[in-house]
DNA sequence: ATGTCACATCTAATGTGA
């Protein structure tokens, strides 16, 4: 009977997969923090967003230590990658549309069966901004990508900074934060697409909120200035969603807010889905 | 308005983006 017990649990332990999304504000600032975080934790997949680096100055580190490494970076600005323990196929870069892809922010792979992407939403600035409407432009796209490749009926993953605080539950003073940029409704509304299939209506879920429907201050965003950390003025905006297929075997999500501590962390931390393999 | 970062550039203080 123990015996049994234990030949379960070692087969639970192995049948889980666990895929990981992490603003970490440049790679090369932030390379021990995620070196000794994937120690820690061993996630099986990590999508990386504002790596702040050209492809050809990308820390080798990762490969060094026998992972999989898919980059789409550019100087200075942005950049996205996906860090695996297991081959990646298919790799796309951007939208692979005709759109313009001067900014790196996308980036899908498939692993193990598994469509990831990990994205990096445009910040917006603030409303009426030029850079407000490119958001809103760039998450149009990003939902006709997901609809042009078939993603909400195959097993899809996209994590990444959203740059949207999808309802109040996600701010930490929402009527400070009510009708600007990261939480204005229109903005909500253009990501909220994804939730919803047009031909199947089965769209992306919010894995944490799947999980968790009505927790409050799980944030995954703290600002550097102001003394946003310790007075715990934070936003949640980074998100895993999942397809049908992926929500259905989805076992927990987790934001690990001691990633904010100590020093030189990122402004955002890591948010780990776990899976049934 | 903003008490912080990380990047870049006429390697020292300043601009940009968040």
């Amino acid at each position: 009977m123990i015996i049994c017990l234990l030949v379960k649990v070692v087969i639970d332990f192995k049948i889980m997969i666990s895929i990981v999304t992490w603003n970490v504000n440049s790679i090369r600032a932030r390379e021990e923090r995620v070196l000794a975080w994937l120690k820690k934790h061993d996630p099986d997949i990590l999508l990386l967003q504002e790596t702040k680096v050209q492809d050809v100055d990308f820390p080798k580190v990762f490969e060094d230590q026998n992972y999989y490494v898919a980059i789409h970076g550019q100087k200075s600005y942005n950049g996205v990658a996906i860090i695996s323990k297991f081959p990646l196929n298919n790799v796309v870069m951007g939208f692979n549309d005709s759109g313009n892809d001067e900014q790196a922010r996308a980036i899908t792979a498939t692993v193990k069966g598994i469509c990831v992407m990990s994205v990096y939403v445009p910040n917006g600035r603030e409303v009426g901004h030029p850079y407000y409407d490119f958001k809103l432009e760039w998450l149009k796209r990003f939902f006709s990508y997901i609809e042009k490749n078939d993603l909400f009926t195959k097993d899809f993953i996209v994590g990444g900074d959203f740059n949207v605080a999808m309802t109040d539950l996600d701010v930490y003073d929402p009527v400070l934060w009510k009708d600007r940029n990261i939480c204005t409704t229109i903005e909500r509304d253009t990501l909220g697409q994804i939730k919803k299939d047009t031909n199947t209506y089965q769209g992306l879920t919010d894995l944490f909120r799947y999980h968790y429907p009505n927790k409050t201050e799980a944030y995954s965003w703290w600002d550097y200035r102001s003394l946003g950390f310790p007075k715990n003025k934070g936003l949640r905006i980074d998100h895993i969603y999942g397809s049908t297929t992926m929500r259905d075997r989805s076992k927990d999500v987790i934001i690990d807010r001691d990633e904010r501590k100590g020093s030189s962390p990122s402004d955002h931390v890591p948010v780990m889905a776990v899976f049934n393999e």
